[in-house]
RNA sequence: AGAGAGGUGGCCGAGUGGUCGAAGGCGCACGCCUGGAAAGUGUGUAUACGCCAAAAGCGUAUCGAGGGUUCGAAUCCCUUCCUCUCUGCCA
Protein backbone atom coordinates (compact mmCIF):
# COMPACT_ATOMS: atom_id res chain seq x y z
CA UNK A 1 0.00 0.00 0.00
CA UNK A 2 1.49 3.09 -1.18
CA UNK A 3 1.51 6.06 1.18
CA UNK A 4 -0.88 8.91 0.63
CA UNK A 5 2.39 11.81 1.35
CA UNK A 6 4.22 10.26 -1.17
CA UNK A 7 1.43 9.84 -3.80
CA UNK A 8 0.58 13.38 -3.41
CA UNK A 9 4.24 14.83 -3.89
CA UNK A 10 5.68 12.04 -6.25
CA UNK A 11 2.12 12.16 -8.16
CA UNK A 12 3.69 13.15 -11.66
CA UNK A 13 6.53 10.33 -11.41
CA UNK A 14 4.55 7.58 -9.85
CA UNK A 15 2.08 8.24 -12.80
CA UNK A 16 4.65 7.56 -15.09
CA UNK A 17 6.33 4.31 -13.16
CA UNK A 18 3.14 3.29 -13.04
CA UNK A 19 2.35 2.78 -17.29
CA UNK A 20 5.24 0.62 -17.01
CA UNK A 21 2.92 -1.96 -15.26
CA UNK A 22 -0.07 -0.75 -17.54
CA UNK A 23 -1.68 1.35 -14.75
CA UNK A 24 -3.61 4.21 -15.40
CA UNK A 25 -2.94 5.77 -12.38
CA UNK A 26 -3.53 9.48 -13.31
CA UNK A 27 -7.79 9.22 -11.92
CA UNK A 28 -7.14 7.17 -9.22
CA UNK A 29 -4.48 9.64 -8.01
CA UNK A 30 -6.84 12.17 -7.87
CA UNK A 31 -9.48 10.27 -6.31
CA UNK A 32 -6.90 9.05 -3.21
CA UNK A 33 -5.94 12.97 -2.77
CA UNK A 34 -8.95 14.24 -2.84
CA UNK A 35 -10.81 11.43 -0.77
CA UNK A 36 -7.32 12.67 1.87
CA UNK A 37 -8.61 15.92 2.00
CA UNK A 38 -12.10 15.23 2.92
CA UNK A 39 -9.95 13.13 5.48
CA UNK A 40 -8.53 15.63 6.69
CA UNK A 41 -10.71 18.16 6.89
CA UNK A 42 -13.63 15.85 8.40
CA UNK A 43 -10.54 14.87 10.99
CA UNK A 44 -10.10 18.54 11.73
CA UNK A 45 -14.02 19.71 12.17
CA UNK A 46 -14.77 16.66 14.26
CA UNK A 47 -11.34 17.43 16.28
CA UNK A 48 -12.58 21.04 16.90
CA UNK A 49 -15.90 19.86 18.38
CA UNK A 50 -14.37 17.08 20.24
CA UNK A 51 -12.22 19.37 21.75
CA UNK A 52 -15.03 21.97 22.82
CA UNK A 53 -17.12 19.12 24.04
CA UNK A 54 -14.46 17.94 26.13
CA UNK A 55 -13.93 21.11 27.70
CA UNK A 56 -17.30 21.59 28.58
CA UNK A 57 -17.80 17.93 30.18
CA UNK A 58 -14.27 19.22 32.79
CA UNK A 59 -16.48 22.25 33.35
CA UNK A 60 -19.63 20.64 34.25
CA UNK A 61 -17.14 18.12 36.37
CA UNK A 62 -16.43 21.02 38.48
CA UNK A 63 -19.76 23.33 38.90
CA UNK A 64 -20.80 19.81 40.21
CA UNK A 65 -18.32 19.55 42.65
CA UNK A 66 -18.80 23.18 43.58
CA UNK A 67 -22.62 22.48 44.08
CA UNK A 68 -23.75 24.34 41.43
CA UNK A 69 -25.77 21.81 39.63
CA UNK A 70 -28.71 24.29 37.99
CA UNK A 71 -25.39 25.51 36.03
CA UNK A 72 -23.94 22.38 35.34
CA UNK A 73 -27.10 21.27 33.62
CA UNK A 74 -27.66 24.28 32.05
CA UNK A 75 -24.35 23.30 30.13
CA UNK A 76 -25.09 20.00 29.65
CA UNK A 77 -27.90 20.95 27.18
CA UNK A 78 -24.78 22.78 25.33
CA UNK A 79 -23.48 19.38 24.63
CA UNK A 80 -26.11 17.55 23.14
CA UNK A 81 -25.62 19.33 20.11
CA UNK A 82 -21.98 19.26 19.70
CA UNK A 83 -22.37 15.12 20.14
CA UNK A 84 -25.01 14.98 17.40
CA UNK A 85 -22.34 16.68 15.69
CA UNK A 86 -19.61 14.44 16.21
CA UNK A 87 -21.28 11.55 15.47
CA UNK A 88 -22.57 12.75 12.00
CA UNK A 89 -18.74 13.47 11.52
CA UNK A 90 -16.94 10.53 12.85
CA UNK A 91 -19.63 8.35 10.46
CA UNK A 92 -18.66 10.32 7.86
CA UNK A 93 -14.83 10.15 8.70
CA UNK A 94 -14.99 6.58 8.77
CA UNK A 95 -16.44 6.15 5.76
CA UNK A 96 -13.90 8.33 3.85
CA UNK A 97 -10.87 5.98 5.48
CA UNK A 98 -12.40 3.04 4.51
CA UNK A 99 -13.01 4.71 0.69
CA UNK A 100 -9.09 5.60 0.86
CA UNK A 101 -8.06 1.88 1.91
CA UNK A 102 -10.25 0.52 -0.53
CA UNK A 103 -8.78 2.83 -2.81
CA UNK A 104 -5.18 2.29 -1.56
CA UNK A 105 -5.66 -1.32 -1.81
CA UNK A 106 -6.30 -1.07 -5.47
CA UNK A 107 -3.23 0.36 -6.76
CA UNK A 108 0.24 -1.80 -7.14
CA UNK A 109 3.71 -0.50 -6.09
CA UNK A 110 5.70 2.08 -7.79
CA UNK A 111 7.97 0.06 -10.33
CA UNK A 112 11.87 1.22 -9.66
CA UNK A 113 13.78 2.74 -12.25
CA UNK A 114 15.12 -0.16 -13.42
CA UNK A 115 12.23 -2.24 -14.12
CA UNK A 116 11.40 -2.21 -18.03
CA UNK A 117 8.41 -1.02 -19.54
CA UNK A 118 6.78 -4.39 -21.08
CA UNK A 119 3.26 -6.30 -20.41
CA UNK A 120 4.65 -9.88 -20.22
CA UNK A 121 7.04 -12.29 -19.62
CA UNK A 122 8.27 -11.82 -23.24
CA UNK A 123 9.09 -8.23 -22.24
CA UNK A 124 11.53 -9.44 -19.34
CA UNK A 125 15.08 -8.23 -19.31
CA UNK A 126 18.07 -11.42 -19.16
CA UNK A 127 20.86 -10.04 -17.48
CA UNK A 128 22.84 -12.53 -16.54
CA UNK A 129 23.08 -16.47 -17.70
CA UNK A 130 25.66 -19.24 -16.04
CA UNK A 131 25.92 -23.01 -16.43
CA UNK A 132 26.47 -25.30 -18.73
CA UNK A 133 23.53 -26.17 -20.29
CA UNK A 134 24.32 -30.28 -21.16
CA UNK A 135 24.25 -32.23 -23.79
CA UNK A 136 21.95 -35.10 -23.20
CA UNK A 137 22.23 -38.56 -24.61
CA UNK A 138 19.49 -40.19 -27.02
CA UNK A 139 15.95 -40.85 -25.32
CA UNK A 140 16.62 -38.29 -22.47
CA UNK A 141 13.43 -38.18 -20.28
CA UNK A 142 11.73 -35.14 -18.66
CA UNK A 143 11.40 -35.74 -15.01
CA UNK A 144 7.91 -36.91 -14.92
CA UNK A 145 9.03 -40.07 -16.52
CA UNK A 146 12.37 -40.31 -14.97
CA UNK A 147 10.26 -39.69 -11.48
CA UNK A 148 8.36 -43.04 -12.11
CA UNK A 149 11.51 -44.60 -14.07
CA UNK A 150 13.39 -44.56 -10.43
CA UNK A 151 9.84 -44.61 -8.42
CA UNK A 152 10.39 -41.23 -6.62
CA UNK A 153 7.22 -39.30 -6.82
CA UNK A 154 4.04 -40.73 -7.98
CA UNK A 155 1.71 -38.43 -9.15
CA UNK A 156 -1.25 -40.79 -9.40
CA UNK A 157 -1.13 -41.49 -5.31
CA UNK A 158 -1.94 -37.53 -4.87
CA UNK A 159 -4.60 -38.15 -7.02
CA UNK A 160 -5.58 -40.89 -5.32
CA UNK A 161 -5.89 -39.44 -1.74
CA UNK A 162 -6.01 -35.63 -2.18
CA UNK A 163 -6.10 -34.48 -5.94
CA UNK A 164 -4.16 -33.55 -9.07
CA UNK A 165 -1.19 -31.30 -7.78
CA UNK A 166 -0.19 -32.94 -4.87
CA UNK A 167 2.50 -35.35 -5.33
CA UNK A 168 3.97 -37.75 -2.97
CA UNK A 169 7.51 -38.15 -2.92
CA UNK A 170 8.84 -41.36 -2.22
CA UNK A 171 11.75 -43.12 -1.40
CA UNK A 172 14.92 -41.39 -2.67
CA UNK A 173 12.71 -38.62 -3.83
CA UNK A 174 11.96 -37.96 -0.52
CA UNK A 175 15.14 -38.43 0.75
CA UNK A 176 16.31 -35.84 -1.92
CA UNK A 177 13.84 -33.78 -1.29
CA UNK A 178 14.49 -34.00 2.65
CA UNK A 179 18.42 -33.27 1.45
CA UNK A 180 18.10 -30.21 -0.65
CA UNK A 181 15.44 -28.44 2.21
CA UNK A 182 18.13 -29.26 4.74
CA UNK A 183 21.03 -27.78 2.27
CA UNK A 184 19.16 -24.91 1.35
CA UNK A 185 18.53 -23.75 4.65
CA UNK A 186 22.19 -24.44 6.35
CA UNK A 187 23.33 -21.89 3.00
CA UNK A 188 21.04 -19.21 4.32
CA UNK A 189 22.06 -19.68 7.83
CA UNK A 190 25.37 -19.32 6.85
CA UNK A 191 24.74 -16.34 5.09
CA UNK A 192 23.69 -15.07 8.30
CA UNK A 193 20.03 -15.46 7.77
CA UNK A 194 17.88 -16.93 11.13
CA UNK A 195 16.09 -20.19 10.63
CA UNK A 196 12.27 -19.88 12.11
CA UNK A 197 9.59 -22.51 11.97
CA UNK A 198 6.49 -20.78 11.46
CA UNK A 199 2.46 -21.61 11.14
CA UNK A 200 1.28 -23.20 7.78
CA UNK A 201 -2.03 -21.40 8.46
CA UNK A 202 -2.44 -17.91 8.87
CA UNK A 203 -5.27 -15.38 9.72
CA UNK A 204 -7.03 -12.77 7.61
CA UNK A 205 -5.18 -9.68 9.05
CA UNK A 206 -1.86 -11.79 8.12
CA UNK A 207 -2.96 -12.40 4.56
CA UNK A 208 -4.29 -8.46 4.39
CA UNK A 209 -0.78 -7.89 5.84
CA UNK A 210 1.31 -9.10 3.08
CA UNK A 211 -0.94 -8.15 0.78
CA UNK A 212 -2.22 -11.59 -0.79
CA UNK A 213 -5.58 -9.94 0.26
CA UNK A 214 -7.38 -8.73 -1.28
CA UNK A 215 -5.70 -8.91 -4.44
CA UNK A 216 -5.07 -13.01 -4.53
CA UNK A 217 -8.22 -14.06 -2.43
CA UNK A 218 -8.96 -17.02 -4.83
CA UNK A 219 -4.95 -17.85 -4.84
CA UNK A 220 -5.00 -19.22 -1.62
CA UNK A 221 -6.69 -22.20 0.06
CA UNK A 222 -9.61 -20.89 2.86
CA UNK A 223 -10.28 -22.80 5.84
CA UNK A 224 -13.74 -21.52 6.38
CA UNK A 225 -14.45 -23.41 9.55
CA UNK A 226 -11.74 -21.33 11.18
CA UNK A 227 -11.39 -18.80 8.97
CA UNK A 228 -7.84 -19.49 8.25
CA UNK A 229 -5.85 -19.48 4.55
CA UNK A 230 -3.16 -21.86 4.01
CA UNK A 231 0.20 -20.06 3.33
CA UNK A 232 0.78 -19.68 -0.54
CA UNK A 233 4.31 -19.36 0.45
CA UNK A 234 6.48 -18.48 3.77
CA UNK A 235 6.70 -15.30 3.15
CA UNK A 236 3.23 -14.22 4.79
CA UNK A 237 3.67 -16.06 7.83
CA UNK A 238 7.68 -14.82 8.28
CA UNK A 239 6.98 -10.82 7.49
CA UNK A 240 4.11 -10.97 9.74
CA UNK A 241 6.20 -12.08 12.29
CA UNK A 242 7.12 -8.25 12.25
CA UNK A 243 3.14 -6.60 11.62
CA UNK A 244 2.90 -3.79 14.04
CA UNK A 245 6.74 -3.39 15.09
CA UNK A 246 8.26 -0.36 15.95
CA UNK A 247 12.26 -1.23 15.62
CA UNK A 248 15.23 0.22 16.37
CA UNK A 249 17.52 0.89 13.83
CA UNK A 250 20.09 -0.81 15.29
CA UNK A 251 18.25 -3.79 14.91
CA UNK A 252 18.65 -3.59 11.68
CA UNK A 253 18.72 -5.38 8.67
CA UNK A 254 17.01 -8.36 10.09
CA UNK A 255 17.14 -11.77 7.97
CA UNK A 256 14.92 -14.70 8.57
CA UNK A 257 15.00 -17.97 6.26
CA UNK A 258 12.51 -20.67 7.10
CA UNK A 259 11.15 -24.08 5.02
CA UNK A 260 7.17 -24.00 4.98
CA UNK A 261 4.82 -26.38 2.41
CA UNK A 262 3.52 -23.67 0.30
CA UNK A 263 -0.58 -23.97 -1.08
CA UNK A 264 -1.48 -22.26 -4.20
CA UNK A 265 -4.86 -23.28 -5.98
CA UNK A 266 -3.33 -21.89 -8.96
CA UNK A 267 -6.63 -22.25 -11.46
CA UNK A 268 -6.13 -21.53 -14.86
CA UNK A 269 -3.40 -23.40 -16.84
CA UNK A 270 -3.31 -26.64 -18.19
CA UNK A 271 -1.03 -28.81 -20.61
CA UNK A 272 2.42 -29.74 -21.04
CA UNK A 273 3.67 -26.94 -18.64
CA UNK A 274 1.81 -27.80 -15.74
CA UNK A 275 2.81 -31.35 -16.20
CA UNK A 276 4.54 -33.29 -13.62
CA UNK A 277 6.46 -30.73 -10.85
CA UNK A 278 6.32 -27.87 -13.23
CA UNK A 279 2.93 -26.98 -10.92
CA UNK A 280 1.64 -27.93 -7.91
CA UNK A 281 -1.32 -27.28 -5.15
CA UNK A 282 1.62 -28.06 -2.72
CA UNK A 283 4.76 -27.67 -2.91
CA UNK A 284 7.93 -26.91 -0.60
CA UNK A 285 9.68 -23.55 -0.39
CA UNK A 286 12.77 -22.18 1.26
CA UNK A 287 12.46 -18.40 1.93
CA UNK A 288 14.49 -16.02 2.68
CA UNK A 289 13.13 -12.31 4.24
CA UNK A 290 14.95 -9.35 5.08
CA UNK A 291 13.76 -5.74 7.12
CA UNK A 292 16.00 -3.14 6.05
CA UNK A 293 16.40 0.63 5.81
CA UNK A 294 15.87 2.34 3.04
CA UNK A 295 18.68 3.44 1.96
CA UNK A 296 20.13 -0.41 1.94
CA UNK A 297 17.10 -1.96 0.43
CA UNK A 298 18.66 -1.74 -2.98
CA UNK A 299 21.91 -3.34 -1.67
CA UNK A 300 20.04 -5.69 0.48
CA UNK A 301 18.53 -7.02 -3.05
CA UNK A 302 21.98 -7.63 -4.50
CA UNK A 303 23.36 -9.66 -2.15
CA UNK A 304 20.15 -11.69 -2.03
CA UNK A 305 20.59 -12.00 -5.49
CA UNK A 306 24.30 -13.18 -5.42
CA UNK A 307 23.19 -15.58 -2.30
CA UNK A 308 20.84 -17.39 -5.06
CA UNK A 309 23.33 -17.12 -7.66
CA UNK A 310 25.82 -19.21 -5.24
CA UNK A 311 23.51 -22.13 -4.61
CA UNK A 312 22.48 -22.60 -8.18
CA UNK A 313 26.51 -22.40 -9.01
CA UNK A 314 27.21 -24.97 -6.32
CA UNK A 315 23.97 -27.04 -7.62
CA UNK A 316 25.68 -26.69 -10.75
CA UNK A 317 22.45 -26.24 -12.98
CA UNK A 318 22.39 -23.86 -15.63
CA UNK A 319 20.50 -21.13 -15.02
CA UNK A 320 19.77 -17.78 -15.76
CA UNK A 321 18.61 -14.47 -14.13
CA UNK A 322 15.30 -12.18 -15.48
CA UNK A 323 14.28 -8.57 -14.44
CA UNK A 324 11.04 -8.54 -14.59
CA UNK A 325 9.26 -5.69 -16.75
CA UNK A 326 6.19 -3.84 -15.20
CA UNK A 327 3.85 -6.15 -16.86
CA UNK A 328 4.94 -8.91 -14.93
CA UNK A 329 5.72 -7.68 -11.79
CA UNK A 330 3.53 -8.73 -9.27
CA UNK A 331 1.43 -6.42 -7.42
CA UNK A 332 3.43 -5.71 -4.01
CA UNK A 333 6.92 -5.74 -5.45
CA UNK A 334 8.98 -2.74 -6.85
CA UNK A 335 11.79 -5.06 -8.14
CA UNK A 336 12.20 -8.45 -8.80
CA UNK A 337 14.25 -11.25 -10.38
CA UNK A 338 13.74 -14.23 -11.08
CA UNK A 339 15.83 -17.37 -11.55
CA UNK A 340 15.10 -19.49 -14.17
CA UNK A 341 16.72 -23.03 -14.11
CA UNK A 342 17.26 -24.70 -17.40
CA UNK A 343 15.12 -28.08 -17.76
CA UNK A 344 17.03 -29.50 -20.83
CA UNK A 345 14.70 -32.54 -21.60
CA UNK A 346 11.50 -30.18 -21.59
CA UNK A 347 13.87 -27.63 -23.47
CA UNK A 348 12.14 -24.91 -21.73
CA UNK A 349 13.14 -22.20 -18.56
CA UNK A 350 11.33 -22.86 -15.51
CA UNK A 351 11.54 -20.32 -12.62
CA UNK A 352 12.93 -21.61 -9.11
CA UNK A 353 13.33 -18.38 -7.61
CA UNK A 354 12.00 -15.04 -7.37
CA UNK A 355 13.74 -12.43 -5.06
CA UNK A 356 12.11 -9.09 -4.90
CA UNK A 357 12.29 -5.63 -2.91
CA UNK A 358 8.80 -4.59 -1.92
CA UNK A 359 10.63 -1.36 -0.43
CA UNK A 360 7.91 0.29 2.08
CA UNK A 361 4.74 -0.73 0.00
CA UNK A 362 4.77 -4.20 2.65
CA UNK A 363 5.71 -2.33 5.85
CA UNK A 364 2.96 0.04 5.03
CA UNK A 365 0.43 -2.41 5.35
CA UNK A 366 2.13 -3.95 8.16
CA UNK A 367 2.91 -0.66 9.94
CA UNK A 368 6.46 -2.10 10.44
CA UNK A 369 8.49 1.44 11.11
CA UNK A 370 11.98 1.66 12.64
CA UNK A 371 12.86 4.35 15.02
CA UNK A 372 16.34 5.92 12.93
CA UNK A 373 19.52 7.53 13.67
CA UNK A 374 17.58 11.11 14.38
CA UNK A 375 14.80 9.27 16.42
CA UNK A 376 12.37 9.60 13.67
CA UNK A 377 9.61 6.66 13.05
CA UNK A 378 10.11 5.43 9.62
CA UNK A 379 8.64 2.69 7.42
CA UNK A 380 11.29 -0.15 7.06
CA UNK A 381 11.67 -1.98 3.29
CA UNK A 382 11.38 -5.60 3.23
CA UNK A 383 12.72 -7.86 0.63
CA UNK A 384 12.18 -11.71 0.11
CA UNK A 385 13.06 -14.62 -1.95
CA UNK A 386 12.87 -17.90 -2.60
CA UNK A 387 16.02 -19.97 -1.81
CA UNK A 388 14.93 -22.10 -3.54
CA UNK A 389 11.45 -23.51 -4.46
CA UNK A 390 11.91 -27.71 -4.31
CA UNK A 391 9.85 -28.95 -7.28
CA UNK A 392 11.51 -27.08 -10.09
CA UNK A 393 14.74 -27.48 -8.65
CA UNK A 394 14.21 -31.33 -8.08
CA UNK A 395 13.28 -31.30 -11.79
CA UNK A 396 16.12 -29.47 -13.10
CA UNK A 397 18.42 -31.79 -11.25
CA UNK A 398 16.43 -35.04 -12.44
CA UNK A 399 16.79 -33.93 -16.07
CA UNK A 400 20.35 -32.43 -16.65
CA UNK A 401 21.97 -35.04 -14.40
CA UNK A 402 20.51 -38.04 -15.87
CA UNK A 403 22.64 -40.20 -17.77
CA UNK A 404 22.71 -43.72 -19.40
CA UNK A 405 23.81 -44.63 -15.64
CA UNK A 406 21.37 -43.25 -13.72
CA UNK A 407 20.78 -39.78 -11.83
CA UNK A 408 23.97 -38.43 -10.69
CA UNK A 409 23.44 -36.09 -7.84
CA UNK A 410 25.11 -32.56 -6.92
CA UNK A 411 27.96 -33.43 -4.96
CA UNK A 412 26.90 -30.92 -2.61
CA UNK A 413 23.96 -32.72 -1.70
CA UNK A 414 25.82 -36.07 -1.55
CA UNK A 415 26.55 -35.65 2.39
CA UNK A 416 22.87 -34.58 2.90
CA UNK A 417 21.07 -37.67 1.09
CA UNK A 418 23.62 -40.40 1.69
CA UNK A 419 23.77 -41.52 -1.86
CA UNK A 420 25.27 -40.10 -4.85
CA UNK A 421 23.28 -42.01 -7.64
CA UNK A 422 19.65 -42.88 -8.53
CA UNK A 423 19.72 -45.98 -10.67
C1' A B 1 -15.17 -28.31 24.54
C1' G B 2 -17.04 -26.84 29.88
C1' A B 3 -16.12 -23.69 34.53
C1' G B 4 -13.47 -19.64 36.59
C1' A B 5 -9.82 -15.45 36.44
C1' G B 6 -7.71 -11.78 33.61
C1' G B 7 -5.95 -8.41 29.37
C1' U B 8 -3.37 -0.95 31.54
C1' G B 9 2.86 2.53 28.70
C1' G B 10 9.55 -1.03 26.82
C1' C B 11 8.59 -4.23 31.41
C1' C B 12 6.20 -4.78 36.43
C1' G B 13 2.06 -2.65 38.55
C1' A B 14 -1.81 1.03 40.82
C1' G B 15 -6.16 2.95 39.33
C1' U B 16 -13.90 1.13 39.57
C1' G B 17 -17.30 7.41 36.57
C1' G B 18 -14.66 13.58 36.42
C1' U B 19 -8.26 18.41 34.98
C1' C B 20 -6.01 10.09 33.84
C1' G B 21 -1.95 9.48 28.50
C1' A B 22 -2.72 7.36 33.17
C1' A B 23 0.42 6.91 40.47
C1' G B 24 4.65 4.08 41.90
C1' G B 25 8.68 1.00 40.57
C1' C B 26 12.13 -1.17 37.00
C1' G B 27 14.52 -0.24 32.54
C1' C B 28 16.48 3.37 29.13
C1' A B 29 18.64 8.48 27.78
C1' C B 30 20.96 12.87 29.28
C1' G B 31 23.03 15.83 33.35
C1' C B 32 25.04 16.40 38.41
C1' C B 33 28.12 13.93 41.91
C1' U B 34 33.18 10.74 41.41
C1' G B 35 40.10 10.32 39.86
C1' G B 36 36.94 6.39 37.37
C1' A B 37 32.84 3.26 38.42
C1' A B 38 28.89 1.78 41.72
C1' A B 39 25.59 4.09 44.89
C1' G B 40 23.03 8.64 45.16
C1' U B 41 20.52 12.61 42.76
C1' G B 42 17.88 15.76 38.90
C1' U B 43 15.39 15.86 34.26
C1' G B 44 13.32 13.33 30.41
C1' U B 45 11.27 8.84 28.41
C1' A B 46 4.33 5.87 23.83
C1' U B 47 1.95 6.00 19.01
C1' A B 48 -1.10 8.02 15.05
C1' C B 49 -3.47 12.14 12.76
C1' G B 50 -3.99 17.41 12.33
C1' C B 51 -2.38 22.88 13.02
C1' C B 52 2.77 25.38 12.39
C1' A B 53 8.06 26.73 7.20
C1' A B 54 10.27 24.04 11.28
C1' A B 55 11.20 23.40 16.42
C1' A B 56 8.63 24.51 20.66
C1' G B 57 3.82 24.19 21.47
C1' C B 58 -1.31 23.09 20.86
C1' G B 59 -5.73 19.99 19.52
C1' U B 60 -7.82 14.97 18.77
C1' A B 61 -7.66 9.73 19.36
C1' U B 62 -5.57 5.36 21.68
C1' C B 63 -5.66 1.43 28.80
C1' G B 64 -6.70 -6.14 23.64
C1' A B 65 -10.55 -4.89 19.44
C1' G B 66 -15.53 -3.12 18.10
C1' G B 67 -20.12 -1.04 19.74
C1' G B 68 -23.33 1.15 23.72
C1' U B 69 -24.82 4.04 28.36
C1' U B 70 -23.27 9.11 30.19
C1' C B 71 -22.32 16.10 29.86
C1' G B 72 -17.91 12.91 30.96
C1' A B 73 -15.48 5.87 30.57
C1' A B 74 -9.16 2.59 31.81
C1' U B 75 -13.36 2.36 35.29
C1' C B 76 -20.45 0.57 33.87
C1' C B 77 -23.14 -2.63 29.83
C1' C B 78 -23.00 -5.74 25.19
C1' U B 79 -20.20 -8.35 21.32
C1' U B 80 -15.56 -10.32 19.94
C1' C B 81 -10.38 -11.83 20.16
C1' C B 82 -6.53 -13.42 23.22
C1' U B 83 -3.99 -15.27 27.84
C1' C B 84 -3.91 -18.04 32.44
C1' U B 85 -5.99 -21.92 36.02
C1' C B 86 -9.03 -26.31 36.70
C1' U B 87 -11.89 -30.25 34.11
C1' G B 88 -12.45 -32.94 29.45
C1' C B 89 -10.12 -34.52 24.82
C1' C B 90 -5.60 -35.45 22.25
C1' A B 91 -0.15 -36.07 18.80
Amino acid sequence: MLQVNEIRENKKKFIQALSKRGFDASIIFGDVLQTDELRKATQAKLDETLAQSNSFSKEIGLLYKKGEAQKATLLKEKTYQLKEESKKLTETLNNTLEKLQTLLFTIPNIPNDLVPAGTDENDNEEIFKEGEIPILAEGALPHWELAKKYDLIDFELGVKITGAGFPVYKGKGARLQRALIAYFLDKNIHAGYVEYQVPHLVNETSGYATGQLPDKEGQMYHVTGDDLYLIPTAEVPVTNIFRGDLRTHSELPILCTGYTPCFRREAGSYGAHVRGLNRLHQFDKVEIVRIEKPENSDAALTKMVEHVKGILKELKLPYRILRLCGGDLGFTASLTYDFEVFSTAQDRWLEISSVSNFEAFQANRLKLRYKDEDGKNKLAHTLNGSALALPRVLAGILENCQSPEGIKIPAVLVPYCGFDLIN
